[in-house]
DNA sequence: TAGAGGATTGAT
DNA sequence: TCAATCCTCTAC
């Protein structure tokens, strides 16, 4: 499997590439370690509405990799706690993301468990949170482009229309009436999309 | 330079 | 329901 092509990223409608990551593979290679995952689960983020970090055009030293081209990851610490991973997409100066918020297990299962000191494979990578623990995703990566370092997204399986939810992004209250935005994604009745 | 708060999680 | 936990942003 090869790494999806810098055109997927580039394209200009962020909801668009949110929905198409569905069923698409997130792989890790941290620490010699190949670990891989189903996304299924995602939301959408744009300079052009209040839900973003990067609204209204606003480039701060956090949010700078989002405004470079569709194709890098943007990887930042929330609740000082939780690293939260970030696909950038648009062209460059659009700043738009997708958030990965959910993956099914698929290689290097073993290694996930270790680092989620767990014995359960369930759930450890249902959340925006703990997907990034699990694959050994930190902010080292920020910046980090998805077709050329320890970090990409290749093809996995084809989603049916129908097989898509459409929801309300979550914990984004604050962004007013931009939070009942319709982007968020996710597979219907998958037991590995986190809970609300 | 101090103070507030957050795209979450897991324990109580 | 609430604390953990720390980096980032804003205002002074």
């Amino acid at each position: 499997m090869k790494p999806l092509p810098a055109s997927f990223y580039e394209h200009k409608d962020v909801v668009r590439i949110a929905r198409d990551l569905l069923g698409k593979t997130l792989v890790t290679l941290t620490d010699g370690k190949l670990t891989s995952g189903l996304i299924v689960e995602t939301e959408a983020y744009s300079y052009r509405e209040r839900g973003c970090h990067a609204y209204n055009n606003k480039m701060t030293e956090r949010n700078k990799v989002m405004f470079e081209q569709g194709g890098v990851a943007y990887v930042y610490l929330c609740y000082g706690v939780h690293n939260l991973f970030n696909i950038v997409t648009n062209k460059a100066g659009q700043a738009d993301a997708v958030l990965v918020r959910a993956l099914q297990p698929l290689k290097g299962e073993e290694t996930m468990l270790a680092r989620m000191k767990t014995n359960s494979l369930k759930r450890i990578t249902s959340g925006p949170g703990k997907l990034t623990k699990a694959l050994g995703i930190d902010r080292k990566l920020n910046g980090a482009s998805l077709l050329k370092s320890d970090l990409w997204i290749e093809n996995g399986v084809k989603i049916n229309k129908n097989e898509i939810v459409t929801a309300f992004r979550i914990g984004i209250d604050y962004a007013g009436e931009d939070s009942k935005l319709p982007w968020r994604f996710y597979l219907k009745d998958n037991v590995w999309v986190s809970k609300e």
